[in-house]
DNA sequence: GCCTTCCTATACCAGTTAGTCCAGTGCTGA
DNA sequence: TCAGCACTGGACTAACTGGTATAGGAAGGC
């Protein structure tokens, strides 16, 4: 037995027995690896050994604190199928079912700011997490992003990501709609649900720093597989 | 990550999101450093920057201010269920079905940081617009506000209102969770609905600026009769 | 003998803390 | 009108913190 992994236990043991309470912090290095009886490099290996399975916390010039149990607050932030998917480890899948370009509807002109019937870009994809299906996903690009992306394979790809790399695009604002719909026939084929289901319905349309919009998404999401999490602000 | 840009970037993140009024003054530094758990010449640092890039303006012997021209746009607001009728133009209307004070579950508990089975004032509302019922609304309050709340008359007037004129409470951020369910027989009765239409299914725990929970809501919404929206920034 | 691995000991650095004292501001009450 | 006073940010100090780098000792395998 090394004396970093003693040293790990102990403190271990005087952490589960409540001895630093949640949220003060612990000895100096220099006092602690003194009362375990070890150097402070040693006690420095215990320290990261606990930090890195989240029993510490360390804050550098100040020391290490206990973790208090409050939960979390998710930030209000716009995150990629993709990014959710994996913030959960879970492996994010995406099948292309449809890629191509059309005329622009009204619609959709008025909202990418383009002239009607200019050629848009339209993708469908069939995602899913750990390769169940959880959303029929439509995106439809504006003419300037055509060419760049009109061949782009996005399989298991994330579209931010893509726009990122093709385009040098960086979204940055999301106009966010949600509604809840019943499931078609062939969206509850798509989806593995019975036709009827509760399907969340998300209509987006993205833009970038300087207010150009980016992209129109069109998501339907299963009822009972995805949530939709936001932090609202009143405002002053 | 040092304890000062912590403190930066937690300052930044309140005044973009509209926790400092425009044109008022900060807390005082020795205060406002307790609230972030910094020393003052820590949190200093962190205010000079702030400075730097004029997101704030420093008084001599008189505090900080919050500049009066609008910093930023603040990420989605939070509009109360009266206050979002009346900017459709609609009438909100809200019948009390239920308003009684019960012990709290284990899982309400920890969301309000209260003792499991402390008392809670629960209110159940049927909320429509103009008349049509739209949406059945479940809120619960700590056992702060038991007192002032259980016979407050809650019959078509803004809960958020009465929380500010009772108990001089502000909500000022609420964590948002919204999912797609079918309704019941009991909730399509209420909704008017048939049962097995889609509802829209609000979560949300609303918290004052200093982070103290204020309340549980739980919204179910009729599908064809409400969308949610909302504007998401994405992380820099 | 020689290498690796783990540990100790020491020193220095930059960031942080708690504390003190100061002068200016703004309110209150005589 | 003015004196008193609580409070503000401004400035400074001494002590302490984790972060990092260095050198050396002890044990074990080859």
């Amino acid at each position: 037995m090394t004396a970093s992994i003693q040293a790990y236990e102990r403190l271990t043991r005087d952490l589960t027995v409540g001895r630093y309470a949640p949220g003060s912090r612990l000895p100096g290095e220099r006092d602690l690896a003194g009362q375990l009886g070890v150097s402070r490099a040693t006690l420095r290996l215990a320290l990261s050994r606990l930090e890195s399975e989240g029993t510490l916390q360390r804050s550098a010039q100040r020391g290490w604190f206990v973790p208090t149990q409050v939960l979390s607050e998710p930030p209000s932030t716009l995150q990629s199928f993709t990014e959710m998917a994996r913030a959960r480890g879970l492996r994010p899948t995406a099948r292309v079912m449809r890629q191509e370009v059309r005329p622009a509807s009204l619609d959709e002109a008025a909202k990418l700011r383009i002239a009607p019937a200019a050629p848009v870009l339209e993708i469908d994809r069939l995602r899913g997490m750990d390769g169940t299906p959880v959303c029929f996903d439509v995106v439809v690009l504006p003419s300037v992003h055509v060419e760049a992306m009109k061949d782009a394979d996005l399989t298991d790809r994330s579209l931010y990501d893509e726009l990122r790399r093709l385009c040098g695009i960086e979204v940055h604002r999301s106009a966010y709609t949600l509604m809840a719909e019943s499931a078609d026939a062939d969206l509850a084929r798509l989806l593995g649900i019975t036709a009827g289901a509760p399907v969340l319905v998300g209509d987006e349309v993205a833009y970038t720093a300087d207010g150009t919009p980016v992209l129109i998404g069109h998501n339907k999401y299963r009822g009972d597989a995805y949530r939709f999490e936001a932090d609202l602000f009143r405002r002053a």
